[in-house]
DNA sequence: GCTTGCACGTGACATTTGTCATCCCTCATT
DNA sequence: AATGAGGGATGACAAATGTCACGTGCAAGC
């Protein structure tokens, strides 16, 4: 019997992509395509799917809380993850959420295939370069709080306007900033965004 | 005969599902696949292509530079952009570069195939929502300079760093900031930023 | 029980930004 | 010849930002 899979992926042509690839092999069938996380759980449930494949970054909700519904709503179902390269700092996060597998994009449609399988098995798959990096790179050094403010300021708002949206005050706001950017190393709060986006420290 | 056809993609993916979709019509062959701009223009000599397929943005050299590159190089291949969405400011910066074509990545493979043939027989193509979109969302109003000084804040620098990196004065690279906050209707140089990215003003 | 770390806050302070007015120079248009 | 737009610059000023010191309370760990 086959493998009974649901993809989600925001880009048409990268879910098309993998629909095909993956659709070709024998032993596998495509059930469902999503373009975003909301609609994952239910489809999986309602395919009775037995692996989840998700992109990490995506509208709506996010691969990584994704794969938490998913694990959620059909414990039964693996839940793969695939990401576009780098951000280590997802990968520990994917799976503390639940997911059994995370690979990059870039591998070759048989490699991903046989992630398929593995997780499927009940098997673990880590890309190995992206546990090499997530080694070294580490976990993320920011505190909740100090992450959320600095989501908060990933869109160039004021200090005014992510105090607002956090519920703190103005002096709270700037001092988990400061912290922020003396933790990332950035000099100036779009720079800490910056680095702090590339490691996968914001989700 | 078929037509030679150069793609060039940075996401290794989509790279490959464009060259299997493409590669599977009968009167197309794909003749070299690049992952970033540097070499295109190279390529399509070397294997003397009819047409290019560049992906917008891309490490390296940019799309629309190498678009640019391509056509010096070989005035006789038609290029045809690819691009991820939206962004409608690319467009006439394409076309002005000396692109035959621009179409969103997420159109059926059927339509990019179309695509690619009527670029080939010298018609033009444009996405007709691209169309829309850059008619409405229209040029950018940055002058080149307040493009650049912009563009060199995008990572994140103090004005300092955007004066040395610029050769200007900290004072004129404020004034350039203020002005395309003003142009662009953010409240911050960031958010400036992230306004003049999501309409293709940037690159 | 004591320490440590985190969340949250205040207030003061030096710097950095953003705004504006006002110059100069050049080039294309009229 | 005059006008206007863009590139470049200066200086002054208000507002925002980044830094620090110092508080409180709470929870976990030794």
């Amino acid at each position: 019997m086959s493998i009974r899979l649901v993809i989600a992926d925001d880009q048409a042509l990268v879910r098309g992509a993998l629909a095909a690839l993956l659709g070709l092999e024998p032993d596998i069938e495509v059930v469902a395509e999503l373009g975003d996380g909301t609609g994952v759980a239910a489809a999986v449930v309602e395919h009775s799917a037995d692996v989840a494949m998700l992109d990490v970054e995506m509208p709506g909700l996010d691969g990584i809380s994704a794969a938490a519904a998913v694990r959620r709503a059909a414990p039964s179902c693996r839940v793969l993850m695939v990401t576009t390269f780098g951000r280590p700092g997802y990968l520990k996060r994917a799976m503390l959420a639940g997911a059994s597998g995370f690979v990059v994009k870039d591998t070759p449609a048989r490699q991903l295939a046989e992630a398929v399988r593995r997780v499927h098995q009940g098997l673990r798959v880590v890309d190995p370069v992206l546990a090499a990096e997530s080694l070294t790179a580490g976990d993320s050094p920011l505190t909740e709080r100090e992450g959320e403010v600095l989501k908060a300021a990933s869109d160039g708002g004021t200090v005014a306007d992510i105090a607002k949206s956090a519920m703190l005050s103005e002096g709270t706001v700037r001092n988990y900033l400061s912290a922020a950017m003396a933790k990332t190393g950035g000099r100036t709060r779009a720079e800490a965004v910056r680095i702090a986006e590339d490691n996968g420290w914001l989700l």
